[in-house]
DNA sequence: GCACATCCTTGAGGATGTCAACGATTGATC
DNA sequence: GATCAATCGTTGACATCCTCAAGGATGTGC
């Protein structure tokens, strides 16, 4: 990068940019560090939120991921076709559909799981774990406000 | 957000998963904020840089915002013939070319810059002056490693 | 001069985002 | 308990975006 951009870096007053330019570094580690599992961040994302407790529907998990319901359903049918995801009835609501993963998908996304954190280290490298733990908390408070 | 998910958030160890879907939320608000003024986030991106001193070559901005330099022609292409910005050569690299924004560029970059900010508040909310001012410190160091 | 790298550009193909509809089901209201 | 609006999953259409590979023009190292 050029010399005087480092001394004075255009938009780095704007937290929007800033949240931009380090969310496109950590996205493009853990694309990397997925692909030797046959994931995306997407398809991750989703077969994480099939192998939490919580039993989360497809809206559930649009809401969550911040996706349009319709993505994720291409999403849960991918998954389901390769045997890591079932789409179970609710009880309580036959509408709904609760995604959750088997044995298999829990166990690959226990690998992948171990890969992105592995990836993740390198990213926030620039961080000691006092640093870590306070952008998370606070980052905490800006995706889940309220 | 169902009550069981507040108090057990999947994923929510993962900064990458936070950093995520901050942006997002960060995105939406900008997104929202640029639409009166014609222009979307990546245009508006390009225009602020185009705006800045630091006469920067396509390629630096397609390093600068994490973006193909495919993309930076389109983008220059369509803020080109809008009249926002003019591509210039660059003095000591014929092969390259500055973008620098037009008077009137500087124009609307100044008004859409304001009602980003303006949206960026209520994104922020959850955090006080000196939460804000250390998530940037953060932000910083992360986007920004070395 | 020659080989190789870099910058902009084009184009193609796949992934992603957004939106509007639809059947099935639910919840609220009368 | 009948009706109407809202919600959930799904499909399809369309625009945007990402990624990659090529090519012409220019720069750099030898």
């Amino acid at each position: 990068m050029k010399s005087e951009l480092r001394t004075h870096l255009p938009l780095s007053g704007d937290t929007a940019f800033l949240l931009a330019r380090a969310n496109a570094r950590s996205l493009a580690a853990a694309h990397d560090a997925l692909g030797a599992h046959g994931l995306r961040v997407r398809s991750y994302s989703v077969l994480a939120l099939a192998a939490a407790e919580a039993r989360l529907s497809q809206r559930d998990i649009a809401e969550y991921l911040w996706l349009d319901p319709s993505q994720v359903v291409s999403l849960v049918d991918d998954l389901q076709q390769r045997g890591l995801v079932t789409r179970e009835p609710d009880e309580n609501d036959r509408r709904a559909k609760v995604v959750v993963a088997t044995d298999e998908g829990r166990r690959l996304h226990r690998a992948a799981a171990r890969a992105v954190r592995e990836r993740e280290q390198e990213t926030l490298e620039p961080l000691d774990e006092t640093d870590r733990d306070r952008l998370r908390e606070l980052l905490m408070r800006l995706a889940f406000p309220l």
